[in-house]
DNA sequence: CTGAAAGCGCTAACAA
DNA sequence: TTGTTAGCGCTTTCAG
């Protein structure tokens, strides 16, 4: 069913069907109701391509997600959904599957479909990739990047300084040689979250040996390995395992559940031999045994305020030119029994 | 940049670049090479609209998912992802957070954006409804349904066989009062879960009460709550909580956490005391303490089968009009810690 | 308040 | 092999 049967049926032209569609005040309220009656009996919508090639802007907006496995960025993903639907849009979810590749197909696709606006989060992308999707004039907000991108809008998580305190409270906790964990990109955060624990060696004097920084896959089997292998790297011939290590600080929940993992394989307990502390607050954290002590990160916040800022960006034209924005986030302690704090175990989720 | 002006660049017609674009063996070499590399140069696509206007199809599948917190249900989306990006398909994902409305929503739009195809992951429209998509004429295939639907092409797993297996199991491990956690819709699998547990009881000729049966919300949170509550309901007064239930069976691995928090909040141990057991194989199963007995879902495969189930409807007019196919995956048993075996709990992941 | 007609960008049948 | 032109379904300007 088309305009033009509705027309016919309503016996007008399809001019006034059209009108009652987009501006129903021009049309006498007597042949409005007749006209809409007939649309809502033939259950008729109006053609996609053919509004589209009109207006040429489509109700949608576009996300990219460096993969889906994840339970954090799914949590991103749901705040921007929640203002999006407020908005009256609808969202689609590319799943990019950290390859940079993959990703720059999907943003090619989300252009050419004419989304409103599109959401990058934790993008590999180059600049010079970045700065082609700027001559493209589409409204575009990066969520999750560390690395100083001055000339896009961006939600980003101070996770250096979430890194500094939980580096100072371990040392706090009493230990004294806390290896890092370190997940490989394209999480730019994680370069970030290892000048946080540098800065602090630094600050309180110490040295940092670089054989207490491991770079890990980021997911469980590579918390996992990192583990063993720095337990073995640690292992002193005739010493106790691990005995010049006290705890392991790890820049995801994910590698600290592997790392946790593999403390207990190699018959060593949590925090008594080992303290561990992730990075993000996975909704798992606190059903490990024991409970993970991590920084966590804002997730579903961030989505929400990039969507918003993204928003911002669609309905005035004036914000696409002006000087971008730049939000950023802060972490929040949670103390849990893994790194082997005597004091504040019972705050708990 | 519109086909007009690479005509006009070219010093041919409108027909002629969309020749090339479209059926480029019809157009002399020289003047093909000299139009792409126009087009090359302009970095020209065609208009989206403009082109679906005439051919009405998009090279893009729907897919609804309940909700995206759960890792089970995005590891179908990858099953599927991947076999639409070998077809040159690209995938929208639609979050419906367990929404039957929203569903619906989700629905109407991807019908108005003119998918080729729709994939519904355990979805819980009605029957009115879905002959509604089915008068829409457009191709569909339904995940992860266990509710018998003859009239729709899917693809679904036998759980009540899984679950016959896993309570004849703990059954075999000498529990004999064994709890069920089910969590609520509308993941229709539950009720055939559901059933294969109490038919292992009444082939044993056991009598099934339904203190042990308690619907709790399918996730983390509704397990720990469920489980409390059991607890509390089967300690005697006077007597050792819990004497008078020996295992857990969780319908999904989500409950089964929360349910081992429970129990372990409740000074009791597992599987000493309770043992437990979970339904679907989450990465995280195995990285609890104890390990948890579980049965693994094939996800992944489910999206594969699903999505080519999708493209075969999508390819051949044919089979839109034959009859449905019903794709049954088998479950898999994945015995650990958790549900107290002596026997083969050296058989991990 | 309503209708006729041009135009959005592209494809394909038909002519040349 | 290439060009002309009529749509695809809708919106909107311009007349009436």
């Amino acid at each position: 069913m088309n305009i033009k049967q509705i027309a016919e049926k309503a016996g007008v032209s399809v001019a006034t069907v059209s009108r009652v569609l987009n501006h129903p005040e021009n049309v006498a309220p007597a042949t409005r109701e007749k006209i809409q009656k007939i649309i809502d009996q033939e259950e008729y919508t109006p053609n996609w391509f053919a509004q589209g090639l009109n207006f040429n802007r489509t109700k949608t907006i576009g996300l990219v997600i460096p993969h889906t496995i994840s339970s954090s960025y799914m949590e991103i993903a749901n705040g921007i959904e929640e203002v999006a639907r407020q908005k009256g849009y609808i969202t689609f979810m590319c799943n990019m599957e950290k390859d940079p590749q993959m990703e720059r197909e999907y943003i090619g696709q989300l252009i050419t479909r004419k989304v409103d606006g599109i959401i990058l989060m934790y993008s590999s992308l180059t600049e010079e990739y970045m700065s082609w999707i700027k001559g493209e004039n589409i409204p575009m907000v990066l969520i999750g990047e560390n690395v100083a991108r001055p000339d896009y809008n961006s939600v980003i998580v101070d996770c250096r300084d979430g890194a500094v305190q939980m580096v100072a409270h371990l040392i706090e906790c009493g230990h004294d040689s806390i290896g890092i964990l370190c997940g490989r990109d394209p999480e730019q955060e994680v370069s970030t979250i290892l000048q946080g624990y540098k800065n602090v060696f630094k600050a309180n004097g110490k040295e940092v040996s670089p054989k207490y920084i491991q770079h890990v896959d980021n997911n469980i089997e590579g918390g996992y390995i990192g583990m063993k292998k720095m337990i073995a790297a640690m292992t002193s011939p005739g010493g106790k395992p691990a005995d010049q290590l006290d705890a392991i600080f790890a820049t995801s929940d994910e590698i600290a559940f592997g790392a946790m993992d593999a403390i207990k394989d190699s018959g060593l307990s949590i925090p008594e031999d080992i303290a561990v502390a992730g990075f993000g607050n996975n909704k798992m954290s606190n059903l490990m045994e024991p409970k993970l002590t991590t920084v966590e990160q804002p997730f579903r916040l961030m989505g929400i305020y990039g969507a918003r800022l993204l928003f911002d960006l669609i309905d005035e034209e004036s914000k696409r030119t002006g000087r971008p924005e730049h939000i950023t986030l802060k972490t929040k302690m949670r103390i849990r029994k893994s790194c082997g704090h005597k004091d504040r175990i019972g705050e708990m989720f």
